[in-house]
DNA sequence: ATGCCTGCGGTTCGCAGA
């Protein structure tokens, strides 16, 4: 009897519970929606984060996704920006749009660019975030100051986060190489807003809040890339930049095992210009 | 130095992206 209770008891303890957790700018939903299902179907992804969905939440179209077993939250806009969660794990709670630096919804703000779902797994919460940084050129105009702005107020929010001692992942196109080393010819990136010092000293200070970058957590391997420009053959070049990026607080880094990129998905018909990356974690 | 290419809205071109 001792002896079954044991078996049962290590059984609950050790049971473990894969999460395969994505994050994909596809450059419209309208446009990617084949690409979008092929790849939910080869990939299944438990979470999926997904950016410029280019789509106001009313025209989304769900049906294809949900019949693949997705609970589906969108925050819209028209044309533009507009982020998106697909999880086969029911949702707790919803949030849209990035609070102002005080916690406080901004109203000033109404670019779709943010939204946070939480989950309840044997493990515990889970929070997970799709986020479309702002690209923040040209850098003389207000678009720049914009984007270091966003990168305040997404600090602010991970400082609070982080006070709750939760797992969670912020995920998404965060627009910012951090390093030379994230992009195939750093010298052409120079000045540019992806790669300006603002910009990388500021997700070099989310990072350091105590968050993990989970790709460079687990590979120092060169041309790791994520996104390829449309024009002038960067793909065929391999002329690339690592700008989406998912971090984990230490209480999800602490079950990360591992993390990549599904490049392949850039050679199909009608490819986005950037690829999906994902973490599988013990959850 | 500039455009390269693509998506979107709304009409055949302008804007945005990175």
């Amino acid at each position: 009897m001792l002896l079954r209770l044991v078996v049962a008891a290590r059984a609950f303890r050790f049971k473990t519970v894969f999460m395969k957790i994505a994050t994909w700018n596809i450059n419209g939903i309208k446009a990617r929606h084949d690409n979008l299902i092929a790849w939910l179907k080869d990939a299944q992804p438990d979470i999926a984060c997904l950016q410029e969905i280019k789509s106001v939440d009313e025209n989304f179209p769900r049906q294809e996704i949900e019949a693949l077993g997705y609970n589906l939250e969108t925050h819209g806009q028209k044309s533009f920006n507009g982020v998106a969660l697909l999880s086969k794990l029911p949702f707790d709670e919803v949030n849209r749009g990035l609070p102002a630096v005080n916690g406080e919804p901004d109203e000033t703000d109404d670019q779709a660019r943010f939204i946070e779902g939480t989950f309840s797994t044997d493990g515990g919460s889970l929070s997970v975030v799709s986020l479309y940084l702002p690209n923040g050129n040209p850098v003389e105009t207000e678009k720049f100051p914009y984007k270091l702005n966003w990168m305040e107020r997404l600090e602010a929010w991970a400082r609070r986060k982080l006070a709750l001692e939760e797992a969670f992942i912020l995920a998404g196109d965060y627009n910012v190489i951090p390093m030379p080393e994230d992009c195939h010819d750093p010298k052409a990136w120079e000045g540019d807003a992806l790669y300006r010092p603002e910009s990388r000293t500021a997700f070099r200070r989310l990072c350091n809040l105590g968050l993990t970058e989970a790709v460079r957590n687990v590979t120092d391997a060169a041309e790791t890339y994520t996104f390829w420009d449309y024009q002038a053959g960067a793909w065929q070049k391999n002329n690339g930049i690592r700008i989406d990026h998912l971090l984990m607080s230490p209480e999800a880094a602490r079950l990360l095992n591992s993390a990549e990129v599904d490049k392949h998905t850039r050679d199909w018909e009608k490819p986005s210009d950037h690829v999906p990356v994902w973490v599988d974690i013990t959850a």
